[in-house]
DNA sequence: CAGTATCCTGCTTGATACTG
DNA sequence: CAGTATCAAGCAGGATACTG
């Protein structure tokens, strides 16, 4: 059902006067632009996370870095922070509906990834052997 | 002791030759992180297209950021660059099959962040009146 | 435990000028 | 037309130390 979209792109966005920072296109891929967003979202897919949970389960990620990407998340909406007043305190990240659908529109591109890893780290060496 | 590697520090990363390449989640998203990339594998999916078309049909990219993109998504072996032996010269970019298989992983993405830019857009309004 | 605060580095990008 | 070359600015991100 989430198949019918596609060219709305160029001619559209260009068509209706928006600038390049309108775009939803950009912004979206702007958000997920950061080295850790997509890692953080996936994990949450798989189950609501703490702090201390996320940051081993994303690999090599600074507190600094898992602090902010989070807090732009939740900003838009994505994740909802619970805190629980406990001592010491827990907090609890979860996506939203609209996350996990945001997750659901990633996956295809996510499974791209794994399946064409290879090709691209292929073509990279050629390209490089070839000197340029 | 087997969850001894999580909290590997960038420097010893490095240090044992690990790259963002290992990671195919990581590797694609940073491929696509360019401020530019998406939208020009969108704009040859629709046609090919030449240097100066590109630039038309990308509004607001530079003429150094498009050589450089073009140049790195050629290198991945997403588009073909072939130039034809006019005077001027003229060069057409166009998609690969592997080019073209990651547009279709991608457009569900773009259909995503045409249908929830809004809410994304309201969502972020309401954390930052919050005042947080 | 779950963050802040601070300092610092290098990459990404933009502007501008030049070339085959 | 389709690039290259060079310079400079800004920001993302890392290391480290501190806190409620």
């Amino acid at each position: 059902m989430k198949d019918a979209p596609a060219r709305r792109t160029l001619a559209e966005i260009r068509a209706s006067g928006m600038t390049i920072e309108d775009c939803p296109i950009r912004d979206v891929i702007a958000g997920l632009s950061g080295k850790w967003s997509v890692l953080i979202l996936l994990a949450l897919e798989e189950a609501p996370h703490r702090f201390g949970a996320l940051r081993r389960a994303v690999p090599d990620v600074s507190q600094r870095m898992l602090t902010i990407t989070l807090r732009d998340l939740q900003r838009d909406g994505l994740l909802t922070r619970t805190v629980h007043p406990t001592v010491p305190p827990s907090v609890e990240y979860a996506l939203t509906e609209l996350g996990q659908s945001l997750v659901q529109a990633v996956l295809p591109l996510i499974g791209w990834a794994d399946r064409h890893h290879g090709a691209i780290r292929g073509a990279r060496r050629s390209f490089d052997a070839a000197g340029l």
